[in-house]
DNA sequence: CACTTCAGGACAGAACCTGTCCTGAAGGCT
DNA sequence: AGCCTTCAGGACAGGTTCTGTCCTGAAGTG
């Protein structure tokens, strides 16, 4: 009968929602028996959606995952979440493609209502248009990565260097890191007995993956900070390292982990070596800190800072002298 | 039988996937005849699914928006995505709790393969912590505005004021605009005959909706640039207007439209509105420009800019003068 | 006009569904 | 141990639905 279809959607729908249901309660949402209550469980588990069971005070059913993905029954404010979120995937990489695809299978049946509030939600949720994508990265290698990282297995990978060529590596994988437009691996490398970050989407795995290793003390700060610190440095095309006149922790809570790293000299004073892209930006940047340092290299740097000086300088020539 | 429950919800997988299937290609898939593919497709259809059809060469079936969602088939990487996306709408003003919700609701039943994918696609995605919400938001009032933005409805509503106070006013809406953690209205105030911005968390709409509007020029830069200038400037502990030694349009392809107004003097120089929430912001980011300016007040940015040269001057004191 | 597709009735035969009634079993509390 | 809560599932009668086959009708397109 078509109601035993839909009865058990309905079901599936109510087991969804929320987590235990006794079968009597089940059985006036559906307007049936407990006899047929328990039919349906049945029928839903034979469709592959498994419905575990307790008995006793406080028994009842609930779903849980299984090896398929049932339907999914959503209400109209969790379709508005779903159809924003998966356009927000899209960005997300080694998902863009599936979330797309997931979006038009959504937006393909979302009531008009509803598409209008989506609509209305994504209007300007994201002002600035989306850097453009890094490099595709598969998600099957994500996903042996991850499974990697998780059980502590030993991985065998092709490399490609930047300059196209390529070489095996062997490394013991601590953790996947997605940073800026790039998912990144944080392993430690075998041959070189050191950390190491590998570009994900130049990694070719090899199968299988080898023994298992022990768990081993992380990179400082975490896999995160490692990243931030070797990709952010990676890009600086202007460095420098900064005399600072305050202890370290002061300077450490001033400034972003991936902007740079301090060093203590001597308690009261500490090193910043930090970098940017331009010239100015790190010079400018430098008087964020609202504490009292020395440069003395590199030389543009310097000049710079001199420059800089002098212009703000000029600024308040005009201003009147001293203020209440 | 409960194969025809099954076969139901195969057939709705399919129709979701792609748009156009002809009855025997679907009789083929399922594994029945096609006149029980015919009966199928009228099953779905009184669950209050509609699946169109369309005869003739290249005709077939097709599922479309009803009233109701249907139960979304998902493959594997769909599911991720969602499982993503849901994590990441939950950030968006206005479906958090349904975001909430739904990712829940699928990580539920979501297979532990998959589980295990999220979880790695997950990881540091987003490495610094959202800031807190903002003011909760129905998102009935949204769809309600956003209904009368698209059809050019006059709006009624009480607005309540940052002091408590409350009072009706009528508007002629626009667009609404995310910003930061709030949403904004950008509409014609028609008593104040100007453009305002109405924070949608204060609005309480009064129905009915009033009388069609025509079309209006909408703000300078649109709505969000719009929204953006007075919402940042509104935020600004200090504000300042500071004479650039440039031309307006340079001026202005150097800064972000929220961090100030720029208004041309005589075509060499201009001023520049802007403001940050703390005088050392303020003046350090003047240095962003990279460009010369003169700075006659507030008498705190000044003190703090000479404040400034002078730690910079301190900063290359050491260094050798002069360079290659 | 010819070919493609969907729409849907009629029929025989097969299969399934439901509520009722009942026994059995497990979990938790006293 | 006893009692109460819950799920598990068989047996049965009665009723309902489903399927494939066959067919006519209708609409769209080239």
């Amino acid at each position: 009968m078509l109601e035993t279809s839909a009865r058990l959607l309905r079901l599936l729908s109510l087991l969804q929602a929320r987590r235990d249901w006794p079968g009597v309660i089940l059985a006036e949402r559906l307007g049936v028996s407990e006899r047929t209550v328990r039919r349906d469980v049945d029928r839903l588990r034979e469709l592959g959606y498994p419905v575990e069971s307790s008995r006793g005070t406080d028994g009842g059913y609930r779903l849980v995952a299984g090896a398929a993905m049932p339907p999914l029954l959503l209400d109209d404010e969790e379709a508005v979440a779903v159809a924003i979120g998966l356009r927000a995937a899209a960005g997300v990489a080694g998902v863009e493609e599936a979330a797309e695809r997931g979006a038009a299978k959504l937006e393909q049946v979302l009531p008009s209502r509803l598409r209008r509030r989506v609509g209305a939600l994504q209007a300007y949720t994201e002002p600035v248009p989306p850097d453009r994508p890094g490099p595709a990265v598969d998600p099957a290698v994500l996903s042996v990565l991850a499974a990697a990282c998780r059980d502590r297995e030993r991985l065998r990978f092709d490399y490609r260097g930047h300059d196209g060529s390529s070489g095996v590596r062997v490394a013991e994988p601590y953790r996947l890191v997605s940073w800026g437009r790039r998912w990144y691996l944080v392993a430690w490398d075998v041959d070189r007995d050191d950390w190491r970050t590998f570009r994900v989407d130049r990694i070719a795995p090899r199968t299988p993956t080898g023994p298992r290793f022990p768990p081993r003390d992380p990179p400082e700060g975490g896999a995160a900070a490692y990243v931030a610190r070797g990709v952010s440095s990676a890009a600086w095309r202007h460095r420098a390292r900064v005399l600072v006149h305050a202890p370290a922790e002061v300077v450490a809570a001033r400034i972003n982990p991936a902007v740079g790293v301090v060093e203590d000299v001597d308690g009261h004073t500490c090193v910043l070596a930090t970098g940017a892209d331009t010239v100015n930006s790190l010079a400018v940047h430098l008087g964020l800190l609202d504490l009292d340092f020395e440069v003395t290299g590199p030389p543009e740097l310097v000049d710079h800072l001199r420059a800089l000086t002098a212009r703000y300088a000029r600024a308040t020539a005009t201003a009147a002298q001293g203020s209440g």
